[in-house]
RNA sequence: GCGCCCGUAACUCAGCUGGAUAGAGUACCUUCCUCCUAAGAAGGGAGUCGGACGUUCGAAUCGCCUCGGGCGCGCCA
């Protein structure tokens, strides 16, 4: 059991001897800021003072005369009645041995047996990955690392919509293109894609069937298989190179094939009336602030028809929840959805969206504006190698995705040495190089000899790291994460100033230091994995 | 007009299930490499937590109001 733990039994075991019982998820134990303040604090005999009809410091003097003193060297009541434990040395030492023999499961949660589907990025197939995806991209992993690591059964699904009109336009544009690069004018549709990456589908397809769809009446249908093909095969690789990968892809074709949307609107057929010669579905009688038509005047199904089929299967394939990465303009799509779903009995909380909001390039003072029709965007591709992936994924996933962010381009491209990830991947480097030179001196797992008060920070720090991925699971906050990475590096440079590792003239405590060193570098790696960084060796 | 997100240091942002002196990076000013990676460390200046009222032992955090910025509110996708 773990320090924290052993501590929350221990205030709740001298509440019940004072005669209150207290939940143990109502006792908070909390790192204290200040070394004055010790090692842990506790608000509990504030929280709770009201059980016992006394003030705070009073409950504080009688819990502490209640309290087990084992593995703690002194406790003391500071200001309004917070508690201070100031722990011995030997009870914050064992962390580093089952760090060191967890290794890389070292912060693993239990098996949860909870199923989820996250869905992300889920970009239409008509163009290159965008910079305006990377974030989701980003996110939407990260959440996935972080809450597969936390115990739960994560499946990652990109949700192709292949079966809008945005495909014809994509066909046209091909088509288009393909006739210029063969020399004959042509013109891409207004309302087409104008991207360099249509140039180099059209140059493909020439490669593969050369100028035979000249001849062709309808050269349409080829056109939208075979160009989507060659688009998502680019944004595959793409999401490979951003180290993302998912488990299904999933079509809007597929999903709506067999009657899928019929069997649907029959099902929904109670919650449904007609207005004029639409159909409306009645989510008003859920969460919505406005019913939504569904089926339009002419017979086509809005794009929220499918929607729900593609939700509904979701559920069917027996996820206990789905979680929608989003942009934040999808925000009014939230109560929508969560309503169908509730038509069919689910609980509003088996869907949660994650909205992702807007991050603005700026380079040179000037946003710069990322537009797929007009072919100047930026795509994926190119920013990640400029940037670099470890540096992008740890910008996205250092902020909420509720937050707005401004990327400032000029310090991603010019000044690479400035960014925090390099803080963080520095101080896994530095570990590895000590652990290297000293890797004929056997490490001392017990880490007895740990007393300095940077090596007492590191070592709290480090048996923190499970609570922290189990909270960032939850809230679905990679951030947190990437907040803790940052202050695992603080402490693990601080240590290495502070401390000399290897010394020949002094193996015991060399020992020591080398096994902390070994369960912050782990530690380091295993969350810097969990949002999609590498952990280098040499820098 | 209605709804969602945001407003914290010069800039970009943490902190928000209420707790001790509000933090980090960047930028600026001092120090520190005969010694395991100076892509580092130590220290300094920098704040009416947008504003007002309320809830209470205690509010950046909760509630209401208000101001400012972004985004939604289609028989578009």
């Amino acid at each position: 059991m773990d320090v924290i733990e052993s501590l929350k039994l221990n205030i709740q075991k001298a509440f019940s001897a004072l005669g209150v019982e207290v939940s143990l998820n109502d006792i908070v134990i909390e790192h204290s800021k200040d070394a004055a303040h010790g090692d842990y604090a506790t608000n509990a005999a504030m929280k709770n003072c009201r059980l016992l009809k006394m003030p705070p410091v009073a409950v504080a003097n009688a819990l502490i005369e209640k309290l087990d003193r084992n593995g703690i060297e002194k406790i003391e009541i500071a200001g309004p009645g917070f508690i201070n434990f100031f722990m011995k040395n030997d009870s914050l030492q064992p962390i580093v041995k089952k760090i060191i023999n967890e290794g890389e499961s070292f912060g693993k949660g239990e098996k949860k047996n909870f199923k989820v589907n996250v869905e992300f990025v889920s970009a239409n197939p008509t163009g290159d990955l965008h910079v305006g995806h990377a974030r989701g991209a980003a996110i939407g992993d990260s959440i996935c690392r972080i809450m597969e690591f936390a115990g739960y059964d994560i499946t990652r699904e990109y949700y192709i919509n292949d079966a809008g009109n945005q495909i014809d336009h994509l066909a046209e544009s091909i088509l288009a293109r393909y006739k210029e690069l063969l020399g004959i004018p042509a013109e891409v549709p207004e309302d087409g894609y104008h991207g360099q990456d249509i140039i180099y589908v059209a140059q493909k397809i020439i490669d593969e069937v050369g100028d035979s769809l000249l001849n062709q009446d309808n050269p349409i249908p080829f056109l939208k298989e075979r160009g989507m093909e060659l688009e998502l095969d680019k944004i595959r690789e793409d999401l490979k190179t951003f180290r993302v990968h998912f488990d299904v892809f999933s079509s809007e074709l597929k999903v709506r094939s067999n009657g899928a949307v019929e069997k649907e609107l029959e099902f929904l057929k109670d919650h449904i009336y007609e207005e004029d010669t639409a159909k409306v579905l009645r989510t008003t009688d859920f969460l919505d602030d406005k019913d939504r038509v569904i089926v339009k005047s002419n017979g086509d199904y809005t794009y929220f028809m499918p929607d729900i089929v593609y939700h509904v299967n979701k559920m069917s394939r027996g996820f206990d929840q789905l979680v929608d990465v989003l942009g934040a303009d999808h925000h009014g799509y939230i109560n929508r959805m969560k309503s169908a779903l509730m038509m069919h009995g689910y609980k509003a909380e088996a869907l949660e969206i994650e909205l992702i909001q807007m991050v603005r390039f700026i380079k040179d003072g000037v946003e710069m504006k990322a537009s797929k029709r007009t072919g100047d965007s930026i795509t994926l591709r190119e920013i990640c190698e400029d940037v670099g992936v470890d540096a992008m994924r740890y910008f996205f996933a250092m902020r909420a995705a509720s937050a707005h962010m401004d990327f400032d381009m000029n310090l991603a491209l010019e000044q690479s040495s400035n960014n925090p990830v390099y803080y963080a991947q520095y101080a896994h480097a530095r570990l590895c190089s000590i652990l290297e030179q000293g890797k004929d001196i056997a490490l001392d797992k017990e880490a007895s000899k740990l007393e300095k008060p940077s090596e007492m920070a590191l070592l709290k720090f480090l048996a923190n790291f499970p609570n922290v991925v189990n909270d960032a699971a939850k809230e679905r906050a990679p951030y947190k994460i990437t907040n803790y990475i940052h202050e695992l590096a603080g402490l693990i440079h601080e240590f290495y100033t502070e401390c000399r590792v290897i010394d020949r003239d002094n193996i015991d405590v060399s020992s020591s230091r080398l096994a902390l060193c070994k369960a912050s570098e782990q530690v380091m790696k295993n969350a810097l994995n969990l949002i999609g960084v590498n952990a280098p060796e040499h820098m």
